[in-house]
DNA sequence: TTATTACCAAGTAAATTAGTAGGAAATGTT
DNA sequence: AACATTTCCTACTAATTTACTTGGTAATAA
């Protein structure tokens, strides 16, 4: 698992589109506007992204992206490992005596932890966020106070 | 959070500093060798952890490296945040608007997601990984081994 | 026909990663 | 005291990745 900068920059992009493409497409321009984003550097992550089919564009005049599938059949991971490339990181099968001997016992490990961050982030969809925002939204426009859902931690 | 490459080789070097400095001090050499890393770069990675006190250097023949507390009182996020530079996504500080506006609800949504991330890498210690490879090394010992050894690859 | 949009490819600047090189400062051993 | 070993430190560099730029082509609604 990987969670760099590029892969963030796919979440946000996603979460616009997923927040302001309840009636319409929305434009790369448009997301490019809100999230500061590079309208070709977006091009490119959607590439990314529809070549995994997360999302799915319209051309011409009101044209723009739709989700590929409801948010809540697309999981951060998926998004991530989209436009992330999935880097192989023990580079063991070179290296002497590396299966079955101690060194390699790190590197399992590690894959093990890898793995889990993988499933953490497999269980959070697009929809979870949208949802989990509706709550701050809605506490901030009643300006109610003490609902302390599961979910919404103070920071 | 930030989970790069270079949070991997940290991770990986601390455990097999904790696995292998249970009697006396790990040098960087035997980490590198172990690992497949360049010294020097093992010790850049080791100076921001003793900056952080994750580690303790011991000068001199004989000398290495030591945790710097119980490995399970160091966690992974410990370790990556003290050689990944904690990189503040949310750009907004400056931007139009931004504050308030709907344009920052994917902003704070990710900073969620983000902050949830690092939560799950506080609770994993390092001491938590070594268990779990302890059980996978009895099962192993039961087994023995499929040696699993190609020949060349480029170095 | 035209404007608008996705789509595509090549190149580049900036940042990060990973490694080199050449030391200096401690410290145990001889 | 001399020496080898090891951390510790600085500067540089090659490779890779990130983020952006430029200059298009293709589809399509108006």
């Amino acid at each position: 698992m990987r969670l760099s900068t590029k892969g963030r920059y796919a979440v946000t992009a996603m979460l616009d589109l997923a927040l302001n493409g309840v009636d319409g497409p929305v434009t790369l321009a448009e997301i490019s506007e809100n999230q500061g984003i590079s309208l070709s550097y977006l091009e490119q992550l959607f590439a990314s992204l529809r070549a995994k089919e997360l999302v799915r564009g319209v051309r011409g005049p009101g044209g723009g992206y739709y989700l590929g599938r409801s948010a809540d059949d697309i999981s951060i991971a998926n998004i991530i490992c989209a436009v992330d490339e999935w880097v192989e990181f023990t580079r063991c099968g070179g290296r002497k005596n590396c299966s079955g001997g101690e060194r390699c016992l790190t590197h399992s490990l590690w894959d093990d932890l890898s793995s889990e961050i993988f499933d953490f982030l497999t269980k959070i969809s697009l929809g979870d966020l949208i949802r989990r925002g509706e709550h701050k939204k809605a506490d901030k426009a009643a300006h109610l106070s003490v609902v302390n859902d599961e979910g919404s931690r103070a920071a």
